[in-house]
DNA sequence: TCAATGATTGAG
DNA sequence: TCAATCATTGAG
């Protein structure tokens, strides 16, 4: 799932502007029940509730205190694991700072209180996934996970070949 | 109850 | 290199 959701758009409705803008995604992480890294790893209370819930369903978490993290939930209901959103392309607003973790959801106003457990399959609620382009995989690059001590060595970050948005840190510096 | 940690970032 | 800053975790 992490792999397929490059290229695909996030959708956000911007109150201020009175329309919706869209992003592409180009750099996720996946995470999985059995996972050592995950938050819902032989936990299923809290703030890991979320994700065992449906797929499609927005997991927002504050880490180091000040920065928020969106992810999707990407498991059947009852089956706990997600895709973390790393860095976005926006396919309108270049100047908007969304390249990391911390940032987009700084970028797009996105925390915990507001957006954790929304459908992002619907329109309501203000963000939502679509189809978007296709990244062939000579675009994609395939590399372990970063900022984590458990489970370092899975090779489940993907992120797309050149483009600036993505996080120039490569795992092992 | 309480100290340590963390899927990060910006400043120095 | 290091501080900011707090929900969550795990030890006592």
């Amino acid at each position: 799932m992490a792999r397929a959701l490059l290229g695909c758009q996030l959708w956000q409705f911007h109150p201020l502007a009175g329309a919706w803008r869209a992003f592409h995604i180009v750099e996720t992480e996946a995470y999985t029940q059995n996972d050592p890294a995950c938050h819902a790893y032989n936990r299923t209370k809290g703030r890991a509730e979320t994700l065992y819930s449906h797929p499609g369903t927005a997991y927002v978490y504050l880490i180091y205190g000040m920065y928020h993290c969106l992810n999707v939930v990407t498991e059947p209901h009852g089956t706990a694991g997600a895709v973390l959103f790393r860095a976005l392309e926006p396919v309108d607003d270049h100047s908007l700072k969304t390249h990391g973790p911390g940032r987009l959801t700084k970028a797009l106003g996105i925390n915990r209180q507001a957006v954790n457990g929304i459908p992002l399959t619907q329109w309501e609620h203000g963000l939502c996934l679509s189809a978007g382009q296709e990244y062939p995989d000579a675009q994609v690059v395939q590399t372990t996970r970063i900022g984590i001590t458990k489970a370092a060595d899975y090779p489940w970050r993907f992120y797309v070949k050149d483009n600036p948005r993505v996080s120039v840190r490569e795992p092992g510096h």
